[in-house]
DNA sequence: GCCAACGTTGGC
DNA sequence: GCCAACGTTGGC
């Protein structure tokens, strides 16, 4: 099993949201990145967990965990022309965009900030952190990950 | 293949 | 709103 941390902009489309989607979950939809397309198609596998990051915001930050609930497929936004992320130059023999079915698994149990995560040395390898970076999709290792979990059950 | 121009992301 | 960083496009 393989984790993750996903970037979504909370006015767009927040936690809540995806907790409001129950347990069918919903199409990680709208990445127009070639990276960040390559993670999730090649990546990520059904049954992997991902932190579900908010950017954005007066508060950047992780606020939960979701779910890989399928095998990757076709992004359909690409070809629908009043999609805000249609692409006319995708082939619909040879999809261009790809997204993943995620689901709501819980929440944080507090919020935890960008700041914070830059707080702590043993995550500075984490490359939500590096510099510059933009990726909405990327990795985390195992050993990252289980800081974190343990950094949320600390008292502020 | 280089690189300037432009667009987007996202923290601040 | 600003701007740094990065990706993409397209002329050459």
């Amino acid at each position: 099993m393989n984790y993750w941390l996903l970037k979504s902009e909370p006015d767009v489309f927040s936690l809540d949201d995806l907790e409001a989607a129950g347990r069918r979950g919903t199409g990680w939809d709208g990445v127009r990145n070639y990276q960040a397309r390559n993670m999730l198609r090649d990546g990520m596998r059904k049954g992997d967990l991902a932190f579900f990051y908010h950017s954005g915001c007066e508060i950047p930050g992780i606020a939960g965990i979701m779910e890989v609930a399928s095998a990757s497929r076709p992004d359909a936004t690409q070809f629908d022309p009043s999609d805000h992320h249609h692409d006319p130059d995708s082939d619909p023999d040879d999809p261009r965009w790809f997204l993943v079915d995620v689901r709501f698994k819980r929440r944080l149990r507090r919020f935890v900030s960008l700041e914070e995560l830059r707080g702590h040395r043993p995550l500075a390898g984490m490359q939500l952190l590096k510099r510059g970076n933009r990726l909405s999709v990327t990795p985390v290792s195992k050993k990252h990950w289980n800081y974190i979990l343990k950094l949320e059950q600390k008292k502020t």
